[in-house]
DNA sequence: CTTTTATGAATGAAGG
DNA sequence: CCTTCATTCATAAAAG
């Protein structure tokens, strides 16, 4: 990813370059020609331009392209969280509405969300949601999402943390996280790679060398 | 944002234009010199020239901070997920690398199952899986496993949205400070800031006059 | 202010 | 279909 930036910005200079020789034609590139003024170039410079140009064009496709992919992610990753803080923005009078986007537990609802957590069945069914979360909403702004994924989190994590202790043991590998007790998920019919995106982004750089070689 | 790109394309189209001058000059620029060939070239092409150059550097300088901002957060990650393999540590332990994370549908393809999604029947029967299994695998790895589940989970979610509209809001008790000073944060949001590129991209073009006065 | 960590939320997949 | 789990993402909070 950097990489590709940096090949974006010698392609910059590069250019600048080329706007220098234009800005400073000193090189004895222009002359004047009686009645019709005109600017004379050589073969070689005018090839150079072209090629600079469709440089220029082709990087700008790219990026276009690039940042289309990108954003288009975003948008519809976004699309689900849009509903809640963007939904309404600029919308009035301009004013950002900096609505906050992540619910957080004040220190009562945690208390008492670990509290049930522990003596509870560690499987909050959909009615004992709405009692915690009625429970809760005396002690502030909740939902029955936010319960509900509070649960979902502390119990994942919880049980998370149990395996990871017991990591460097027996186990002699650099990796760092792999999941041994379902180990056997690789199942269904195609192993998927996501390379779907990454390599597009690679061979997006430059793909044309031999625009550079001038 | 749709009219960023818009505007690219003109550019694009307009650059394009520029090169085929170049390469057609039947437009009387370029002529023989004596010993020395030359081609020339008009004042005014000669300037067209140089704006075009300009305006695609700055273009292009423009789209790489943009890029840079927008995939700053997000293409982090990307690059984690591209180590995994294309990781190096393939070869060293002869290690299970553990398969495959899980399938993330492409921005393509999200586009077209939402699209799918929006106006289909919502049924997606076995054979109507195929087919868009088919079509999305010409851009990028997908199985009809993936579909199937894309369309169960999809569904399930959208129902699941309205009957809780109420997703959350605000903190608990110390929200009521609206426009406080660490309000106005440095973050940058992502949406946010795609929004902020869209205007910033429009005065892009020229807006650097001085670069258009050689 | 920048980097790291903790954690709320989203989502692909499995089970029933 | 619905629920549940595991993993991932993004960000508020904490650390430097």
């Amino acid at each position: 990813m950097m990489e590709w930036q940096q090949q974006q910005q010698q392609q910059i200079q590069n250019q600048q370059q080329i706007i220098h020789h234009l800005q400073n034609p000193e090189d004895g590139i222009g002359n004047g020609n009686g009645g019709l003024y005109v600017k004379v170039m050589t073969d070689e410079q005018m090839e150079l331009l072209r090629r600079q140009i469709a440089v220029y064009a082709t990087i700008c496709e790219q990026l276009v392209e690039m940042h289309k992919a990108v954003t288009a992610q975003q948008d519809l990753t976004g699309m689900r969280l849009g509903n809640f803080y963007c939904d309404p923005f600029m919308a009035s009078g301009g004013h950002k509405i900096t609505a906050r986007q992540r619910w957080t537990p004040t220190p009562v609802q945690l208390q008492m969300l670990e509290r049930i957590f522990e003596e509870g069945t560690g499987t909050p069914c959909k009615q004992k949601i709405k009692e915690i979360t009625m429970e809760l909403t005396q002690h502030g702004q909740i939902s029955e999402t936010n319960v509900y994924n509070w649960f979902q989190n502390r119990r994942a994590r919880s049980k998370r943390k149990q395996s990871v202790p017991a990591q460097n043991n027996g186990e002699s590998e650099a990796e760092p996280e792999v999941e041994s007790p379902r180990d056997e998920k690789t199942k269904p019919e195609d192993i998927m790679s996501l390379d779907n995106s990454a390599p597009r982004a690679e061979n997006m750089y430059l793909q044309s060398p031999e625009i550079w070689k001038f």
